[in-house]
DNA sequence: GGACATTGTGTAAGCGCTTGCATTTATTTC
DNA sequence: GAAATAAATGCAAGCGCTTACACAATGTCC
């Protein structure tokens, strides 16, 4: 095993190639200043020599990284999945790296990621939801992060953000829901305490069923956390009340492929029998049958934009939070109650 | 704005609580070094400013960074997921960061994130299949990173591995097809030159046909990027051939659900018309319908072994290569051939 | 009560890089 | 061709932390 075999440093590089250490330094970063000669025999030298800089020390002489923190709530359901990658591929165009933590929808584990990403020198970070303690925004402010929210527009908040506004997406959907007749509605959600997403949501429905004549304190609510099993665990336990729903409106795609999953194994035919609806409109949306009506999210569109304007905040810009569209996609799961 | 508050350092924690440096390091590294009242002094100082010690001084100088880093090849589908959150949970009950990174299939680019992950101080990596070049192996003993290669397990190899024998995985499966008496068979698989995993699951049906007196050259085989899309469009393909297969087994359930997906679509009926099997047993496959017949692998106890085994190995131990098992799932969408 | 461990702290030398400033060298100008 | 300007390079001081080593204070043993 040859063990001693070291790691060329930059001045192992400087020494080979005579010149200071400084110059290497400089052909790596601002190739610019040296004249060709000088700058080609560096260059040369560090391809000999498979020298890579130590990322760590140049953190730490540079006070940048060039990377960019993210931390979502999940890595396990595909919700975030493709707003991510799209967010990675428009960094990586803008020369950043990213960098991914997650929390399990949980705030402390949340807060402490900041807090890694930030020793780590995260140029700035990427959350979801505005929902956390001020301490920790305070930590963030004192410690001169950017901070981007997404997945959640709020136009008076203190922080800049790039998302929809879950209530107003929600509405339209619940408004077909209750056009169609129902009145008994069911809706499983994401515990809410922790999640503004997952209340926005609730909080949606509510407001068009106030807004439509029927008592929001109605809406039969089960708060349980993402996955397809709860979606069906829900499902069953709605189903099993004494007045039933002719609808469960999901917080989110997951638990409907759960629901749709229990419920034709409890026999019902949907929609004939009962409807199920989800939100964000992932693949799996598109793949189950019938088709899961949603509300469609542009993830793709966010991830780009919050890419870019991570960039700005770091360049010391003040990009304006923007507000995205979404759009209620009709396919199979939605229809009206039996009469 | 409050430009220039400047984050406290471990200098200014000294300061401030009256010791050394180097006392405060030991404070936070290693406390029972430290009388009860110093160690007091100082932890109660460390709150009070909101001390964080700066990662990438703390790695420059003690040159070890408790981080691993694992490259999957893409985070869009749901393939590594599992088997990631298994090993990051594992990692962390062992003290231990994680540092993702996606190489989208593409050799080039995991190079790259081989060589960022290292220059950020990853202690270890964990990487998906044997395949890659010679030169970045030797880069990566070169610099003393462990490597552990998951998701394919080969006894010989120079790597220690822990995963299974993609070849043996996929014959009973095969052995079953064949068995029913499908003599025409579809292949649906991941572009096999860059992808060990791939190549041997093909290697793997083609050696049972051989065994059962099939010509493997006449398997029909179709080589496209993963997703459910190009899954699809590969069955759509491969059914309007002149002689249309039998049974199309997916080299992954992602293709086979877009198998599924695009026979329900052309009006076959699975599995009477048309047989159609995954390998992995993601979440997917138990929700579309009929429910896929696949190949199970046992994702956790993958990522979980990874985990325990990667540390070993950073603490200077050399852990065996570990073959798990797998096992064939049978759900609905094999079948007989139409007779 | 002196020799000897043991324990708790401080001193200071890096870790590998960037960058402001000083210095050298090349280029231009009259 | 000397002076002035511009371009290329070197010097050296950090960045914020860890850790060998040195030293002081306490405890232990006969």
């Amino acid at each position: 095993m040859t063990q001693g075999s070291t790691v060329p440093t930059l001045a192992d590089v400087a020494r080979q190639a005579g010149v200071s250490t400084a110059t290497v330094s400089r052909c790596l970063n601002t190739p610019e200043q040296l004249s060709k000669t000088t700058r080609e025999r560096v260059l040369q030298t560090v391809q000999n020599m498979g020298y890579a800089p130590n990322f760590n020390a140049r953190a730490l002489a540079a006070k940048r990284t060039n990377t960019v923190g993210a931390i979502i709530p999940s890595m396990e359901n595909a919700i975030f999945a493709r707003g991510l990658q799209a967010f990675q591929e428009e960094l990586g165009l803008l020369g950043m790296t990213l960098l991914v933590a997650s929390s399990s929808y949980c705030h402390k584990l949340e807060e402490q990621q900041i807090k890694a990403l930030t020793t780590r020198g995260a140029d700035a970070l990427l959350l979801i939801g505005h929902h956390r303690s001020p301490e920790i925004y305070d930590f963030l402010e004192k410690r001169g992060v950017p901070v981007l929210v997404s997945w959640n527009y709020q136009k008076d908040a203190k922080q800049i953000s790039i998302g929809f506004d879950n209530k107003k997406a929600i509405a339209p959907l619940a408004e077909e829901v209750i056009a169609l007749g129902h009145e008994n509605i069911g809706f499983i959600s994401a515990p809410t305490s922790e999640n503004d997403r997952a209340r926005d949501r609730v909080e949606g429905v509510r407001s068009v069923m106030e807004a439509s004549g029927l008592d929001p304190r109605n809406l039969s609510l089960i708060e349980i956390p993402y996955s397809i099993e709860n979606g069906e665990t829900a499902f069953e336990k709605l189903m099993s009340s004494k007045t039933p729903p002719s609808v469960v409106i999901c917080g989110n795609d997951v638990f409907a492929v759960g629901a749709v999953k229990c419920a034709k194994r409890l026999g019902y035919t949907i929609p004939k029998d009962i409807s199920i609806t989800g939100f964000d409109d992932i693949e799996l949306a598109n793949v189950i049958e019938p088709g899961l009506t949603t509300v469609h999210v542009p993830h793709r569109k966010m991830g780009n934009m919050a890419a870019r304007m991570l960039v700005d905040m770091i360049d010391h810009k003040k990009p304006e939070s923007h507000e995205l569209n979404t759009s209620v996609i009709f396919r199979g799961t939605l229809g009206p109650p039996i009469s």
